[in-house]
RNA sequence: GGCCCCAUCGUCUAGCGGUUUAGGACAUCACUCUUUCAAGGUGAAGGCACCGGUUCGACUCCGGUUGGGGCCA
């Protein structure tokens, strides 16, 4: 490679939504461009679509920025190749056309959909693979005159060799080779004047000076057509990288946002859909399957999980350094990418290893930090207030610090609701309250409790400790009967922190009053 | 249907002819720790799709088969 300056871009259509596979690609390019000092470059492929534009770009621009992958030309940003809107580049394109049409590279066809069809019958009735016989091509004035006095309206078409090969040096994959003689003589442009992507995609590649195209498998087969635009055109060619497909979990199919309903089969999917659904009810969000899917960075980031593990799950997915190293910074991986080391087979999307990176990542965060990620979702769901005073921040610590990696994601924290609850809207699990308050002995014991408590020197750790194991010891109930008993009476449920955590998360008050209720509970 | 790509534990992968009884991670299971639930600790189970060749030697190279996927039709 000369030293060229790299130059290297994504281009996604406006659809939406920011699909993982589209966010892997980004990430793959910007580590590229970074390594390298080059130049990141977001283009809009929106020709199809030019209604509702701003609003269906939105998740990709903010999903492109959560994850940190920020672009160096592109919308909202501009650059020296703008506009980076396919939409509003269509003067480019039609000179592109003018020029391929000028050179012999496309010629005008006049052929109705009919004709095609009439032409692909035969050719599978002879046996044969169809290609166009070029018979309703127009190449000089005489012959559009001729086909226009039938009424016929032309497209543009590619005038590709018929004959020889070409080969692609892929980065990924090596050599590949296709024959010409197989190659269709693609529309570049349809009647309507409306142009084709192969067309707009190479004309922007030469125009933006791509220097290397890392894109999805998905577009190994065009690439020969494009390099014939690229080439007829006089760009100079760019490197070319197919990545393989981000799969299905479970099978080698491309993932799709569109087969939600299939994935939620899945158990390891549908356990993420869940703790996501269970987040958005709590916040009371109305939440669609375009955005708020698994499939989508959107849903990472709305329940609460860290761009970096996504980013570090997303590298592995088809790349990987070495046989062991597996956590990686961004700069590390800024560093250490290369595209010698992605491998050629598709990758299927696996939920549980995305978790457990962002478990790994949430931990590296300090209780404080923590705790910001988490207020958020506090104050969504009006359990604390907004701000959070002093006292609401404290308690939000205790309980951040005893839930430790159990809080998985930021919205995880809403499983702990049962703390801010005022005392009086607790609801007691009926089944637990029978089995652990009930009996006499508990009751007894949780009695005397109460008796202690208010006069309890100080509500420390120590104390507590002391004062509930002394009861144990004394009433001769199991120690486990004893924190089972209080759990339920503080929490409403059998399982959770550890009894003192309940206890210094609740403060003495409020301790009281908990073991009150439960005790009034029973005697209802 | 034609062309192209791909193929190592359930999943992500390491392996670029001998150092491999195929290594790691996630998930799974067992045991352990634990006054609940998690977490932690220890360990186990689990794989080179198949068939030919090349070679003294093949997970690794070549050919084919099968399977999966993509593009075009």
């Amino acid at each position: 490679m000369t030293n060229e300056r790299v130059r290297v871009r994504v281009a996604p259509s406006p659809t939406g939504a920011m699909h993982l596979g589209l966010a892997r690609t980004a990430l793959y390019n910007w580590l590229f461009a970074r390594q390298h000092g080059g130049v990141f470059i977001l283009r809009i492929d929106d020709t199809d679509q030019e209604r509702n534009q701003a609003e269906m770009l939105l998740p990709i621009l903010e999903g492109l920025r959560w994850l940190g992958l920020e672009w160096d030309e592109g919308p909202d940003r501009g650059g020296p190749y703008e506009p980076y809107y396919q939409s509003q580049r269509k003067r480019i394109y039609q000179e592109a056309v003018e020029k391929l049409l000028a050179c012999g590279a496309a010629y005008l066809d006049y052929a109705t959909p009919e004709d095609i069809a009439r032409e692909r019958e035969q050719a599978r009735q002879e046996g044969r693979t169809c290609r166009y016989s070029r018979r309703w091509m127009a190449e000089t004035a005489t012959e559009r005159a001729r086909f226009e006095a039938e009424g016929r309206k032309p497209v543009v078409r590619l005038k590709m060799p018929q004959e020889g090969g070409m080969v692609v040096e892929d980065l990924i994959r090596g050599r590949v080779e296709f024959d010409l003689a197989l190659e269709q003589d693609h529309i570049i442009q349809r009647a309507d004047g409306s142009f084709i992507y192969h067309l707009t995609s190479a004309v922007d590649d030469g125009e933006f000076q791509i220097s290397h195209i890392i894109r999805a498998e998905e577009h190994l087969s065009n690439t020969p057509r494009q390099i014939f635009i690229l080439q007829a055109l006089g760009y100079k060619l760019p490197r070319f990288a197919h990545l393989p497909f981000v799969a299905e979990p479970g099978s080698k199919n491309k993932l799709s946002k569109r087969k939600l309903k299939e994935y939620l089969k899945k158990p390891e999917f549908n356990e993420l859909m869940r703790r996501g659904e269970k987040i958005a009810r709590r916040m009371g969000w109305t939440v669609n399957d375009d955005l708020f899917n698994p499939v989508v960075v959107d849903f990472y980031q709305r329940v609460g999980f860290l761009p970096e593990a996504l980013i570090n799950y997303l590298a592995l997915l088809g790349w990987s350094l070495d046989d062991r190293t597996e956590f990686f910074t961004r700069e590390e991986l800024t560093r250490l990418f290369s595209l010698e080391r992605v491998a050629k087979a598709p990758a299927s999307f696996d939920p549980q290893r995305l978790l457990a990176f962002q478990v790994h990542y949430m931990m590296a965060r300090s209780v404080a930090e923590r705790v910001e990620l988490v207020l958020p979702y506090l104050q969504g769901a009006g359990l604390v207030s907004s701000p959070p005073g002093d006292e609401e921040k404290m308690m939000v610590n205790r309980i951040v610090q005893a839930a430790g990696d159990r809080i998985k994601v930021a919205g995880d924290i809403l499983d702990y609701e049962y703390f801010f609850l005022p005392d009086t809207g607790l609801a007691i699990d009926e089944k637990a309250l029978i089995r652990w308050v009930r009996p006499e002995a508990q009751q007894a014991i949780l009695r005397e409790l109460l008796a202690v408590l208010g006069s309890v020197t100080s509500f420390d750790p120590e104390n507590l400790i002391g004062l509930v194991d002394g009861l144990a010891d004394k009433s001769g109930v199991k120690p486990m009967a004893v924190s089972q008993a209080l759990r339920v009476a503080l929490t409403g449920r059998d399982y959770g922190f550890a009894i003192v955590d309940c206890m210094l998360i609740l403060g003495r008050e409020r301790t009281i009053s908990r073991i009150e209720r439960a005790l009034q509970g029973l005697a209802r």
